[in-house]
DNA sequence: CCTGAAGACTTCAATACTAAAGTTCGATCC
DNA sequence: GGATCGAACTTTAGTATTGAAGTCTTCAGG
């Protein structure tokens, strides 16, 4: 009975036509593909750092250090603004990653409101190893793509992140009216 | 002092290649697009459900029961799959959206182990509303990109969602997130 | 029937997150 | 040169999620 597999994207995105009349199948194609791609990336990119012993959480926050560029420092605040968390959840996340010795948390010397987070080599090195994994992950993905797809292909997502960023919704839920 | 906000992609780029060596800079660019557009798109969407007084948890659960098909039911263990939630996240989320009238939970007559979680008429309302500001937010978002463009991402990304589904069957994986 | 096994959910304990209040230090004002 | 404001982080209380253990029901054998 319950063999109920989650739709094919055109099964699910006739459903919705089904459901909600005035829907442009065109426009739905490209943001349930988006969403899907992005979820199985994710959960991929999970599996492939828990191999090295840390969690996607931990690699993003390697991952802003080493952003950053030498000498691999920021404070806990920066960190959570990157990250899209609060404050306070950094805190917690910078414990268990000092603890496991992926990175340093020190008082700024200069100014002893401020905390300095710091990249360990220790760190660095699974930042190395995690970023190793993901490229061949990446390159393995485009690989059916052309080079001029690839260009493309960036370009519109590129187009598509510029309208979101400057057209966030407000209060009202809508778009706000660019030009 | 450090009035550091999130670098560009183009600046994170940069960066890459300056701590990796042998990075495709162009495999990275879609990527990173990618990665930051749904991110940006998610926390659009939470905005715009939480206008109706709903979480974009919540969202999902009415999202999937609708997907379903009439008479919009589903045991919280399939809800459970689809959504990449463990089961017992699923008895608490329905708990929630029970006790605010989105959904019924009723033990199924024929075989009393099963659970049958229903849309309400208010769920199916919300999910309405909030349909139609996504598809609001989503045709404006495609605004810039022409209908053959828009085609070509639509292929692009289902080439791409082919192949990491092909690469990772399915291995007894929950899946994060929405789609 | 009665027993054992499997399935579908729930409960429990622990973890991670958020929002809000609290703490501490630095800067500014007069 | 103290009083006050604000910034940066931590603490606290409460919520959501996970993994593991538990409960109840059905089904298959003996």
């Amino acid at each position: 009975m319950s063999d109920t597999q989650e739709p094919s994207l055109d099964e699910q995105i006739a459903a919705y036509q089904r459901e909600f009349r005035d829907l442009d199948p065109q426009v739905e194609k490209v943001v349930s593909a988006l969403g899907r791609l992005n979820r199985r990336m994710n959960v991929a990119y999970g599996r492939q750092v828990a191999e090295l012993g840390i969690s996607s959480a931990e690699w993003e926050v390697l991952k802003h250090l080493v952003l950053s560029g030498a000498p691999y420092r920021l404070g806990p605040g920066e960190l959570a603004k990157r990250l899209g968390l609060t404050p306070a959840a950094m805190t917690h996340r910078i414990d268990r990653m000092a603890a496991e010795g992926l990175v340093t948390r020190d008082r700024d010397e200069n100014n002893r409101v401020r905390v300095i987070v710091e990249l360990t080599d220790e760190g660095r090195t699974k930042w190395l190893e995690a970023m190793r994994m993901a490229t061949a992950f990446e390159e393995d993905l485009l690989q059916d793509l052309s080079t001029d797809e690839r260009g493309a292909l960036g370009d519109m997502l590129i187009r598509l992140l510029r309208r979101v960023e400057h057209a966030q919704p407000d209060a009202g839920g809508r778009l706000k009216d660019l030009d």
